[in-house]
Parts: C-alpha cells; structure tokens; sequence
DNA sequence: GTCTATAGCCGGATAGAC
DNA sequence: GTCTATCCGGCTATAGAC
C-alpha cells in the first residue's frame, strides 16, 4: 500500500488544485509544480488529466464513504440525522473533499468519462445516507410517504449546493443546517405520535400528496 | 430595447456554451461561433470572455427574479411552496439558467471578480423564497424556530445541488421533490396543530434545539 | 461595427536521454 | 521512474484595414 511516492503527491496535488482554482482552472502543468514534481510524469502515472482528476474522484468518495457509515450507524432520530449532517459537511469542507467533488461535477459536463467514473462512485457517499433513512422511517407513518433515495438524493444536493455557494455568497455556512435541525424536530414530533395521531397523519399525508 | 444585434447574439451563445460545455470548456472562439460571429467581437462588445461570463449572470438573474416574485406570491402553504419550487426548478433546467448559474459558480473558484457579481446577484433570486417563507411562518409556532434566510439558502442549495448532479447521476430529477412534498406536508400538518399542540410544539423545538 | 491577421502565451502530450 | 526538450494546437487579446 506504500504505493508510489510520486503517484501520490500528484493525487493530493490534483485536490488541492481543483479545491483552489477551480475545474476550470486545473493544468498538468499547476498539479506537477504544487505536487513539486516534473510536469512529465502527470502522464507516465496516469497517462492523461482527465484521468488523473477521475482517480481523485474515486479516491475522494472510497476514502469518504466508509466514515460516513460508520458515523451514520449511531443515527437515531432525523434530529441527530440532521445533526450528523452537520458535522459530516463540516468535515467535508474543511478538508476539501467537498470542494473537489464540485468541481468535478461541474467538470463532467462535456467530459462524459468523468460522468461516468462520478456516476459509479455516487452510490458510495448517498448509499449509507439513504439505508439511515430508510431505518428511521420503518415503520412509521413516513414509511409509505417518505422514500430514502429520493430524500437522500435530497440531501446529496444540498450538500453540493452549500458547497457551491462557498465563497460566493457569505455566511451561507451554517444557516441551512438550523433550518434543517428544526424541520428534523419537527418530524420527529410527527412521528412520535401516538398510533391514533399516526393513523391521522398517514391519512392527511395521503390527501396531500395526491 | 433592440440595443446590439450581436451583443444579444453573444450573451445567448455564451449561455448555451456554458450549459452545453461547461466553464472549463467555455472560451471566446466557442462562443463567438456559436454565434455566427467573428471572434474579435467577443472583446470589442465585452472587453473580456469574464466580462462577457459576468453579463450572462447578471442577465440570467435578472430575467428570473420577475418570475421568482410573481409566481411565489400566490403560495399560500409549505404544500404549494414545494409544489411551486418545482415548478420553478423544471422551467430552470429546461431553459439551462440553472445549467448556466451552476457553471458560474464553479467558476467563480479563482476568477474572484466572477464572484463578486455572483454574490450580487444571489439575493434577486433567493430574496423572494426567503420573503415567502417569512410569510408562511408568521405567527405560527415555527416563527421562532425557522429562520427564513437559512431556509431560502437551503432550498436554494437545493436546487444548485441538483442541477449539479443532472446528467452524471441518473433518473435524480423528480425525486428530491417528491420527499420535498412529503415534509412539507408533515409541516403544514404541524402548523394546523391547534392552540395546545402548537404550545407543545414549541416547548419540544425549545427543547430540540438546545 | 465588423473583418483579417497575428502576436504571444499556455496547455496536453510525446520522444528520448539518463 | 525521472528529466529535458519540444511539437502542436487552442486560447486571449490587439492592431489595423474596411
């Protein structure tokens, strides 16, 4: 696993290039100088940028994902859900991670090799998101409403959106998460509601959604 | 109203560059063809393919925020909130303006004039969700507990988030709104909680909270 | 306002010595 | 595995004719 040296001084510099200057703003060039190593070897290891920036996404979203089970396992209500996201986009941004996989996102449009490698690799971070979901809500009276994938895609795409909004509009950090605790609250109120409350609830639910 | 002919030409073009390609792929050359005019004009008419980029935002928000304020005056519950937001969404990504904000934002990681436009132009669109939500709470038991601002940030993340994902994640459009339309339901529910419900509904957000 | 032409730079990628 | 040197293409931006 001590791998090449080399080899990876370019994947961490290709990370800090894409979290600095942006997609558009990626060179071979700029990864070898911040990695401190000749221009040249960006593609004896990796034969070409794009591949290069498609190995940093792999990497990113397998180092991630298996932080983001074992944290979501202690999940018990939307409440600490909303918490644990938190403290997970907290984590992301600081290191970065969140950073890369934007621009790699916003990247892939015109590079359809790119969309495939963010395609296979989205499930890992959104998988263990969407099973937490889906173990909060058996059975309750969100069970039938409320579908995990859709609410973890939910999720996933605030993320990325806050992330996208970093240093252009300010202070856009924390806000959303208040909001989210409160919504959390709230349904988690809605579901600690006795069986005649839930009967209710799924009943209007249903009227609602039609 | 007529102004330029090819000023027009330009901004449409770049806008249908930005959407199709991306701002790591977007340059004079590719705009002005797209166009159907001469290169040079790109810097006659803007100056700068960046100036010409922050134009198209500027224009992009703009257009949209009449839109914004007039179809979100008529939302009456956090129901109808999430059914008008996507709407709104569907008519973005069908005209590509989310396509188009998306890639700014992207780019706006080392084009810090790129992103001071951005910022300026955030609250045109975001302003008037924030407006509406601060109207669906008023003197509910959530006024204290919601923050519009951070709302309207996170459904606007929400959106950029999504668009961010249309094309690299499959089948992900609709189905963030579908669990969108379930918790606005269970919100609504709580807010036609009666007097007793609605002071018990607060106590335990209190409590929440903390 | 629009065109041609071009300067000058930077980028991806490869050949070949070590 | 690493380095130097280099080709070539595309890019921004400008000069100057029309």
């Amino acid at each position: 696993m001590v791998a090449n040296a080399t080899r990876d001084r370019l994947l961490v510099a290709a990370r800090e290039a894409l979290a600095a200057d942006g997609i558009a703003g990626v060179s071979a060039r700029g990864i070898a100088t911040r990695a401190e190593v000749n221009q040249a070897l960006v593609f004896y290891h990796y034969g070409s940028v794009d591949e290069l920036l498609a190995e940093a996404a792999r990497d990113v979203s397998r180092r991630r994902a298996a932080v983001y089970r074992d944290r979501l396992d202690s999940v018990t209500s939307f409440t600490s859900l909303a918490e644990t996201a938190r403290a997970l986009h907290q984590e992301e941004v600081a290191a970065g991670n969140l950073a890369v996989l934007v621009q790699l996102l916003a990247g892939a449009r015109g590079r359809p090799g790119l969309a495939e490698v963010l395609r296979e690799n989205f499930d890992l971070l959104a998988g263990p998101v969407e099973a937490t979901i889906r173990r909060l809500v058996a059975g309750s009276p969100l069970e039938d409403v409320v579908d995990p994938t859709d609410l973890a895609s939910g999720i996933a795409s605030g993320f990325l959106g806050l992330q996208l909004l970093d240093g252009v509009v300010t202070d856009v950090e924390a806000g959303p998460f208040e909001a989210l605790d409160a919504l959390a609250a709230v349904v988690d109120l809605a579901l600690e509601a006795g069986t005649l409350e839930a009967a209710l609830l799924r009943r209007k639910l249903r009227a609602a959604r039609r």
